[in-house]
DNA sequence: TTGAAAGCGCTACCAA
DNA sequence: TTGGTAGCGCTTTCAA
């Protein structure tokens, strides 16, 4: 069954179409093969005695045309004989869509807690049939990295963060993704929005200490200007709930080294703080073991309070009270990329989906 | 300047040319603009009143052809005001390549020191002009998931773990990967091999706890089964170290929760062990607390070494002494990438990338 | 210096 | 039930 090329006036003599029924032909010269080509969706219309349409069909189970057993058992064994792998590229362009669902990759490492999340949805995402790539930053600015996301033409765009700018929402959409969604703090202009609003941490954080008779609370910064995007969130979290009261709050750059956190610790008393809320559960380690060291006793003359709760709250002494925070399930954010995809063009949707819950241990 | 459309048959009515000269046209009833479509080069190339030719030319620098600089000013000015983007998908089509390098995502939670290196090997790919793709894992075996891969024709392939197998790297191979690398344990037919010996961790442990006098040592191996990729190797090592010795090794088997730990701890005695390589600091941290609250004197007692080299290991009481591990900079695998995707079809190296230091503090 | 056109791999429309 | 084929957006060869 021969495949007639279609008539032009001018062969590419490089690309001419493979004889039928055979491997590629060796390359001519002593060159060893340098990568046999992958086989096409024609290599299986070949070796299976089919049209490529009828691959298509077969391989995509098509519903709305009606194949015989035998063509798709044919089919089938061809495509796996010869390993074939559709290339996406090509479906997408001519689909004029693909599956991708495509995040950015948080600019500064995340925890357990994230990736935990982020496992979930890939999971869940996948389970509907979509691939979920992250994307690098590329370290330009936000437009640029927007561009980059949308040469990969996805159809769903999650940005966690601020990496987003209402340009970039645009670039994304006429690129073709029928969803653009932020998980972070702010609404994105077009986007749909999944707020975390970490200012829920640092009330949680404030009101627990104030509950607690705390009056001169400290609220530790980290240094790092990735994390301002949480940080700062949480420091307008805490001046929120202690907002009227007689209680004060004051703001404690910490770089995380012990030396830093030593050095905080010598003006403790100077201070006249009886409170912290680190940012999180490591700086909270890091400064609590300062101060201890510094012959503080803590709760008693101060308390401490970490964020994300994690485990090392629990062994050390006093346990650490913290806040743990918790993000939607994967599941149910993969619903809703899908049904944000399946129905564009609705009101971009905006939730809130942290949720903050102080855990009271021992250092409080 | 009208561009004259292919002569063709029978033209597509939902896929004719769009009128020149203007934006593309509302659609005719009263829906509303569902997603305008994304412009293409043929549209910068109409704004600019040039061939699409020479679109391609002017925006990928193409040095074989000359072009007038009023033209290139143009053609650029066009795309931005168009908000062009290219379409990956068509130019990895049309090249036969792309310049994606592809990454599945690691199927655990990984440290601070992988995301360290990733962030790094991010960077300097982006700088040599290529995209990196982290792709989450689908779940299924490894040869479904190097297909899934496949499908998205990466240039470059970079497996960390075990989740590659001989038939993966063919599967790849032929789809255009021009260099397959894993980063992980064991060599893989056909793949470059980046080795992770983490037998050197064990060892460097169990040599360190030999020469401080112990004998009978522990090691403690997580339960996660992901983990045993690390976790095995690593015990692997303590026994190498201590061949031939006098010395016992012990397996720990040990879950992340503090009861498991207090029941390891509370059986401590009576097992005679005078010393513990924890799987990691966290690990390390764990048993340590559970250790003390039984009564343990560490070191006196019980040695006790981590791994990782984690910043909390150096904020226990007593400081925790631990292997510090070192993986190849980003700049310089980025490097090794970018020379074998240019010179493929060389012998697939492979060389060790792990480093292991030990770094003595209080706990041993 | 610029333009015309072929064709990469794939899907879906239409005809048989 | 299956086949022919146009065309998605892009690059590149050849011709002008």
């Amino acid at each position: 069954m021969v495949e007639i090329p279609n008539p032009s006036p001018s062969q590419l003599p490089s690309a001419g179409p493979r004889p039928p029924g055979g491997p590629p032909p060796a390359p001519p010269a002593a060159t060893p093969p340098p990568t046999p080509a992958a086989p096409t969706s024609a290599d299986v219309a070949r070796l299976a005695g089919v049209s490529r349409a009828t691959v298509s069909y077969v391989l995509n189970d098509a519903t709305s045309v009606r194949i015989s057993d035998s063509t798709r058992r044919r089919v089938r064994e061809a495509a796996r004989e010869l390993g074939y792998v559709p290339h996406a590229g090509a479906r997408s362009l001519r689909a004029g869509h693909s599956r991708l669902v495509l995040m950015p990759a948080p600019p500064v490492p995340m925890g357990p807690l994230y990736h935990r999340f982020l496992g979930e949805l890939q999971t869940a995402l996948g389970r509907l049939e979509y691939t979920v790539v992250q994307h690098a930053a590329t370290g330009a600015g936000v437009d640029e990295a927007a561009r980059a996301w949308a040469e990969l033409r996805p159809v769903a765009v999650l940005v966690p963060g601020t990496g987003l700018s209402p340009r970039g929402v645009a670039v994304l959409r006429r690129a073709g993704a029928r969803a653009v969604l932020t998980l972070g703090p702010d609404r994105v202009e077009g986007a749909h929005a999944l707020l975390t609003d970490h200012d829920a941490v640092g009330r949680s954080a404030g009101t627990h200490l104030y509950a607690r008779g705390r009056r001169r609370i400290g609220v530790v910064v980290p240094g790092e200007p990735g994390l301002d995007v949480f940080s700062l969130p949480r420091l307008a979290g805490v001046r929120q709930a202690l907002d009227g009261t007689d209680a004060s709050v004051t703001v404690l750059p910490l770089a995380p080294t012990e030396d830093a956190a030593a050095e905080l610790a010598a003006r403790w008393t100077e201070s006249g703080l009886d409170a912290v809320f680190a940012y999180n559960d490591e700086y909270a380690m890091l400064l609590m073991r300062a101060l201890q060291d510094a012959g503080l006793r803590v709760p008693e003359d101060v308390a401490v309070v970490g964020a994300d709760d994690l485990m090392l709250g629990r062994l050390l002494r006093p346990r650490l009270s913290t806040v743990r925070i918790e993000l939607p399930s994967g599941r149910e954010l993969a619903g809703l990329v899908d049904r944000l995809v399946r129905e564009p063009g609705g009101e971009p949707e905006v939730r809130d989906v942290l949720g903050a819950t102080l855990v009271a241990r021992e250092s409080s």
